[in-house]
RNA sequence: CGGGGUGUAGCGCAGCUGGUAGCGCGCUUGGUUCGGGACCAAGAGGCCGCGGGUUCAAGUCCCGCCACUCCGACCA
């Protein structure tokens, strides 16, 4: 009745359909539209707003640890890109290339950058003189592309929005730290403004960066148990620096070549907020990163002092350095609610002539749909704590989702046996050989996730050949 | 790149065997409503994805293309 007059603005269930529950997400919480180029995304005021309190919260913790923003150009000549085989090799497939400029065909093709290391390294062969200017921490937030075959919303697009820290370093020692530093900052963020749990790993040299020494990632488990990288950190040694020539006077007045890293977080984030906390009536978005962390519904507020009462709520809540708002939009109260609970907004107060006379206000967790009251004595406390409640309650169940769904395994029949049913996260022994990890693909279904940094220090057999080893690893089904 | 699905109003769809479009939601205006997706009335809104063909006549049949989407392969 009602109900089905309303089904245009209803979300397929994730039960029935995660990959379509995902898509519509992603457009009735209105956050991204498609943009008129394939796989090219247009970032809607309320996507773009979450993304911005990613971008503020990360960029804060990288100024932390002494990192400044740099921007640069957008292109890279065919001989710059060039210059470290590996890299080339591994993007060759997916560069957008620029072959005129107006009317005249250039004389060399510029790729636009699939990421930036061939022009910091280019850049610092220029700036770069004397170990006393080490280290050099830059950062910068842009867009990149690289063409995919297959594209999602913030999944997998051909544009997409992140920031790719670049790092160089005087010792090898530094730049490991440095590496380890960032993909511990990426873990941070994803528990205290995304309320993600991860596993912090490195990959096998199969699914390492294009060019890298070493990659590091943070893997986090979406609610259909399959995985999603969420952030990488990489260590290069001195590889580009010397495909690049970047040099240096050392301490000890003799030409060196310094250590490098890098590391990248993306509007990705955004998808594994999505298909780690969101439900069946929308988008759930944590406090930390909300555009909108409480929204005022004035009930019955044609009758007098309602708005009134609703507008003092909300200038209190945002005296308390709250992002709120108060909607005395015409909309019914129950189209309201249906609503915020859309966009994901983490609380929603009502307040109505009954809750006056008491004077009190009705709180409706987003998470968890339960409601109380406050006395409006206690608003600018009790609002923030069940803010900060919402968050803990969040990151819990996102807990129990990996840990629940992550198992130990000696033999690759069971991992296919998993991967085929409900899925999650295999964590086997490895005997580090590629023929192994291939077998895995092929056999199980399944590609290495990572090996985790806590590893258990046991003697156990391969999953696959049975070689005595010691390596933990995690496989599972990823984005 | 391979396989499937879908393109008709802003959104979701109907339109059987050809006769140049319809429903619901949304939108606009006015009124009554408001504690879980309100109701009444009057409106506005269409190169039926694009290009060819067949036909007196094509949303409908045929061919080609494009876009979106799902599943693989590939892949930060």
């Amino acid at each position: 009745m009602a109900k089905d007059q309303r089904n245009v603005e209803a979300i397929t269930p994730m039960e029935e359909d995660f990959a379509k529950w995902y898509t519509d997400i992603c457009l009735k919480a209105e956050l991204v539209d498609y943009a008129s180029v394939k796989g090219f995304l247009i970032l809607r005021p309320y996507g773009y707003a979450i993304w911005e309190n990613i971008q503020r919260y990360m960029d804060n913790e990288f100024k932390k640890t002494g990192h400044t923003n740099v921007a640069m150009p957008v292109l890279i000549p065919e001989s710059l890109l060039k210059k470290e085989g590996e890299l080339v090799a591994g993007f060759a497939p997916e560069v957008a290339w620029v072959t005129h400029g107006g009317s005249e065909k250039l004389e060399e093709r510029l790729a636009f950058r699939p990421t930036s290391e061939t022009m910091f390294c280019d850049h610092w062969a220029h700036v770069l003189h004397s170990w006393r200017e080490l280290p050099m921490l830059y950062n910068q937030w842009c867009s990149v592309i690289r063409w995919e075959k297959t594209t999602r919303p913030f999944l997998r697009s051909r544009e997409f929005w992140w920031q790719e820290g670049h790092t160089i370093h005087e010792t090898a020692e530094e730049a490991m730290a440095e590496t380890e530093q960032q993909l511990n900052c990426y873990a941070d963020v994803c528990k205290n403004a995304l309320a993600m749990p991860v596993v912090k790993g490195r990959k096998t040299d199969k699914e390492k960066f294009a060019g890298a020494e070493a990659t590091y990632t943070i893997e986090c488990m979406m609610k259909d148990h399959k995985a999603l990288q969420s952030g990488t950190s990489h260590y290069f040694g001195d590889k580009f620096s010397r495909a690049y020539d970047v040099t240096f006077t050392g301490r000890d007045n003799k030409l060196q070549y310094p250590f490098q890293t890098s590391w990248g977080a993306s509007t990705r984030l955004i998808g594994a907020v999505i298909m780690t906390h969101s439900d069946n009536n929308g988008l759930v978005l944590p406090p930390v990163i909300a555009p909108t962390q409480v929204v005022v519904v004035p009930i019955a507020q044609h009758k007098s002092g309602v708005i009134e009462a609703a507008t003092a709520l909300k200038d209190r809540l945002v005296k308390a350095g709250l992002r709120v708002i108060m909607d005395d939009s015409d909309q019914s109260a129950g189209w309201k609610f249906a609503q915020y609970e859309m966009k994901g907004v983490p609380l929603r107060l009502e307040i109505g002539p009954k809750d006056m006379e008491k004077q009190q206000c009705c709180a409706a967790r987003r998470d968890t749909g339960e409601k109380c009251f406050i006395p409006l004595a206690e608003l600018e406390t009790a609002v923030p704590s069940l803010l900060q409640d919402i968050h803990d309650n969040l990151y819990r169940m996102a807990c129990e989702n990996l840990e629940e769904n992550t198992f130990d395994m000696t033999s690759w029949e069971e991992v296919k046996a998993m991967a085929e049913g409900r899925g999650g996260f295999a964590r086997t022994k490895w005997c580090g050989s590629l023929e192994c990890e291939l077998a895995m693909k092929e056999k199980a279904g399944v590609s290495s996730r990572c090996m985790p940094l806590q590893q258990s220090g046991t003697t156990g057999k391969c999953v696959v050949c049975g070689k005595e080893c010691t390596t933990d690893i995690y496989w599972g089904v990823a984005y």
